[in-house]
DNA sequence: GCATATTTGTCCGTATGTATA
DNA sequence: CTATACATACGGACAAATATG
């Protein structure tokens, strides 16, 4: 007990932390069952410390909890992605006229693309994906509202738990490179009518492919 | 242990709500310190119960906790809630089109404003105050994303923390039940473009109102 | 359908570190 | 600086619900 590896401020939030990025990485696979003991035991921390973590990542999305059977990896349904999809749509449009007017954050847009084309090249589709949700996400923070933006946060993180429940990955993401680009052009061109509609039938075909992936 | 006068389900979820309601009315005032002692002993439950309400009511930014010092209701910052107008004034414009072209949505906010008239009557102003937010609530929720709903539920609850921190209910409130009602009625005519220019110049005025009740 | 083992939900006591009087 | 009060985290315990054979 005297000796611990992690820092002795917030013990649940640093599992909690733990536990989302194994989430993330797909390592903890939508529907497992988290087992307290199991996992208190694993992690050098008590049950409680645990459960706490669990009670933090259920407020975030990434974990369900059932009566008195315990905590699950959640599991997207294909309403979630829809009402998922119904967001972005009304909110990455907000971002697009202040990145627009905004040449360094159309620039970071344009960045976040190169990188996503690095990671393609390697065919690292996973981190493809990643890099798509970045662009995204970067264009509801030009919005400069940090409220819509940890929001916006927590929705592209169910997003990717959904793109985890699809099996291809570079179907899924690799479509969507180009089309990104041209958006983040279009962006720092400052056609904004232009890359709205971009926008718009981007988030229309992204949705059917990822839905279309679930069911598959 | 056998009888608890609690029902044995999701004890601290229940908890959470107590310690919500009891903020939300005022009578846990911002800045209040959350002795976990005191709360384990009076609602007869353990501290570790105490703790978990705490960590999901720290999620939702009803509280806030200090390093080793503790839990307190939080204390709303003019940044704050300039970032909450900032957001508003974001989402609540996306909710106009919507309930513009629904007369039964566009019914259902004059409702809202009709009860707020009939607390001001009686001179319920707190009452009047949350009326006043339940219509704007209603407004984003007119966009029919559930995630959308969920977000503006905690981006209201928060300027309802923030109301708690002025003074003059009536001031604060007041002078936006007519203002609300202009709203709402150009909404069911569906002259959307007046309507957007009247809930700027509302968001405008109402930001700069709940400003000057926190700093006098 | 039933008995047993497992797991969760809850609580207690306690040790340790930290901030305040 | 000491003392006190408190938060943090741990281990152990038990009842209730669930899963398993």
């Amino acid at each position: 007990m005297g000796l611990d590896p992690l820092q002795r401020s917030r013990t649940a939030e640093q599992v909690a932390s733990v536990l989302r990025r194994r989430i993330a990485d797909g390592l903890l696979e939508p529907g497992l069952w988290l087992k307290e003991d199991e996992l208190s035991t694993a992690l050098g921390v008590s049950r409680h410390t645990v459960r706490e973590a669990f009670q933090l990542l259920v407020h975030e999305g990434m974990v369900v909890r059932a009566q008195h059977r315990g905590a699950f990896v959640r599991e997207m349904s294909i309403d979630d992605v829809s009402d998922i999809f119904r967001t972005r749509r009304l909110m990455e449009p907000l971002g697009i006229g202040p990145s627009a007017r905004d040449k360094v954050l159309a620039g970071a847009l344009l960045d976040i693309v190169d990188s996503a084309a690095v990671a393609a090249e390697h065919g690292r589709w996973r981190e493809v994906g990643t890099a798509n949700l970045d662009l995204h996400r970067a264009l509801v923070r030009s919005c400069r509202s940090a409220r819509l933006d940890r929001m916006s946060g927590q929705l592209f993180a169910e997003l990717r738990l959904a793109f985890l429940m699809t099996g291809d990955a570079q179907a899924l993401h690799e479509p969507y490179l180009e089309w990104n680009r041209r958006i983040a052009e279009l962006i720092l061109a400052g056609d904004v009518g232009s890359a709205e509609s971009e926008l718009a039938s981007y988030l229309t075909d992204s949705e059917r492919t990822v839905i279309a992936g679930m069911s598959g």
